[in-house]
DNA sequence: CATCTGACGACCG
DNA sequence: GCGGTCGCCAGAT
């Protein structure tokens, strides 16, 4: 389908910083909005080299069910990432792509509309 | 073609 | 901060 901005971003991601559906979905610009992104993930072809791990829920919780959560986990922290509980610390990880660019506050904006 | 479901997020209590 | 509800879209059954 038409995911392939979407991993292209998600490659994107530097080592050590993560993205969240919303911000991805902001971005790109998706409708539908962060469950598209969502959708997207979940369809991600293994074996790409896609960093799907370091996409995670707004506020840095790891959203996904199941045994992959741990994964997630465990790829996030090996890549330097703090994980407490499956929760990311966005204030120091959150990866800001420069089209938004904003220089002030670390935490995802919501009001991105013209 | 009708329904259900899901890697989400905002809102409300 | 946590849990329940609603809206949204695409794929699966």
């Amino acid at each position: 389908m038409s995911w392939n901005p979407v991993y292209r971003l998600v490659q994107r991601i530097p080592r050590g910083k993560v993205l969240t559906y919303g911000g991805l979905a902001r971005v790109l610009r998706l409708p539908g909005g962060a469950r598209t992104a969502g959708r997207a993930m979940a369809a991600t072809p293994s074996g790409k080299g896609i960093p799907w791990h370091r996409v995670i829920g707004d506020h840095g919780k790891i959203l996904i069910r199941g045994p992959h959560a741990l994964l997630q986990k465990k790829l996030l922290e090996s890549e330097g990432v703090s994980v407490v509980e499956f929760r990311v610390d966005l204030k120091r990880h959150l990866w800001q792509p420069r089209k938004i660019g904003k220089s002030k506050s670390a935490a995802p904006r919501k009001r991105a509309r013209k």
